[in-house]
DNA sequence: CGTCACGTTGACGGGAGTCAAAAGTTGTGG
DNA sequence: CCACAACTTTTGACTCCCGTCAACGTGACG
């Protein structure tokens, strides 16, 4: 039953069944409730984590307390994995979004993994560069542009990786659980600001928004803010 | 001659003599003169570059033409091996700042190369993951602070990655032909807002500026204002 | 039904981006 | 060696985005 989820994780795909058994046989399932922490920054990083259902966001930490949201984590994806030699503690915190299941797998054995089969090796870096890109492109985005911008980018990136067309309404539908506060540590602003904007995005009939969801109903006026303000 | 560089190189560091000649033997050694670029974006990433002499900066393109500086390149560093798989071209352009010499390795060379030393391939990873956690943090700061914090910050760690100490002066030099420009690319912000800032700082005995070159005077003072503003 | 967290909206102030012009530097050619 | 042009840097004035503080409304849950 894990197997079909662990030969489903990109990092792991095109691995033989002998060699997805050999990683099963070392992980671990775990679950958690909304708000559980999987791991806190500082924490000693000793596992790597797959998320089997459910969503997972990490936080970056900030002296401010001003903490910024990195990334939410759909099934498939790992985490935890981003650790430094010789600085092996945790940078990020990982909290669940909604009921959460994840598999686990200690560093040293992974490790042996990535010795053992290059290619995952190889998978991982372009996985972490594919990372890197994205956090360039934040840093510069968010010098620039505004938080209306920001907003509108973070919705078309979320519509693109959770977004669920069709169904009753005739949008792209957001299923998560966001606040307005994540959504500022998201777009590096304040939840107020964060909230004007989504008021004005609702009174032009972009999207609309709801107790855990989002939806988008005007892709290409979304796209147009994200791009350049009127 | 290359052999010396190559060794002293961090990702290539305990190799053995053999695997080290034969990275050698596919390499070619290149030379170029102050502005000229190694790659622009969006060519196709054949190669990857390994700083021989001198110092490189690398920059990356937005819409509005407003650059960032994602990174200042030393002797030992690599770069253009960021690209993603199924997404063979540069996403970032790379710059001489100085007259510089670097070593060139094909991709796919350099694939083979991970894959028959595993441990580079690890070490490359850590790296990469060493410039996504830097990357982060640039990203939440730069949501956070302010003109005058960002620039502190940028100008310590430069002179922790290019300072010299002592020779007559009794601050860490850095010599490195940073224009205005540059610095406002470096921080997110504007060549005037980085000039109002650097006068200040300047006024305040905190830092002195020349041609080609930044001085820190006073390094408690700048790491003061790098913390938090006054 | 009371409490509390969250979302919304308004008013205010400050940091910094933009526009503009002056002052200093570099490099070239006569 | 000087003069001129092109660029960079600096400084000033203005504007505005947005972060902060505050008040109010709303839904959730015990």
């Amino acid at each position: 039953m894990r197997m079909k989820i662990l030969a489903q994780v990109p990092l792991f795909a095109g691995l033989s069944e002998l060699a997805l058994d050999g990683i099963d046989h070392r992980m671990v399932s775990l679950s958690y409730a909304e708000g559980d922490r999987l791991y806190s920054a500082g924490d000693p990083a000793n596992y790597l984590y797959v998320v089997a259902a459910g969503q997972v966001k990490t936080l970056q930490p900030a002296l401010n307390g001003n903490d910024s949201i990195l990334d939410i984590l759909a099934p498939g994806e790992f985490l935890g994995g981003l650790t430094v030699l010789g600085r092996p503690v945790y940078g990020e915190t990982a909290m669940a979004l909604v009921t959460t299941c994840a598999l686990r797998i200690g560093t040293d054995a992974f490790r042996e993994v990535l010795l053992e089969y290059p290619e995952i090796a190889l998978r991982a870096l372009d996985d972490v560069t594919a990372l890197l890109q994205e956090a360039r492109s934040d840093t510069s985005q968010r010098a620039t542009s505004t938080v209306a911008q920001r907003v509108a980018t973070t919705l078309l990136q979320l519509a693109g990786k959770f977004g669920q067309h069709g169904g009753s309404g005739d949008g792209t539908l957001i299923q998560l659980p966001l606040s307005r506060a994540d959504l500022a540590a998201m777009t590096g602003s304040t939840p107020e600001s964060v909230s004007r904007v989504m008021s004005q995005l609702r009174k032009d009939g972009v999207v609309d928004t709801g107790r855990r969801w989002t939806s988008i109903l005007d892709h290409n006026k979304l796209t147009a803010i994200a791009a350049a303000e009127e």
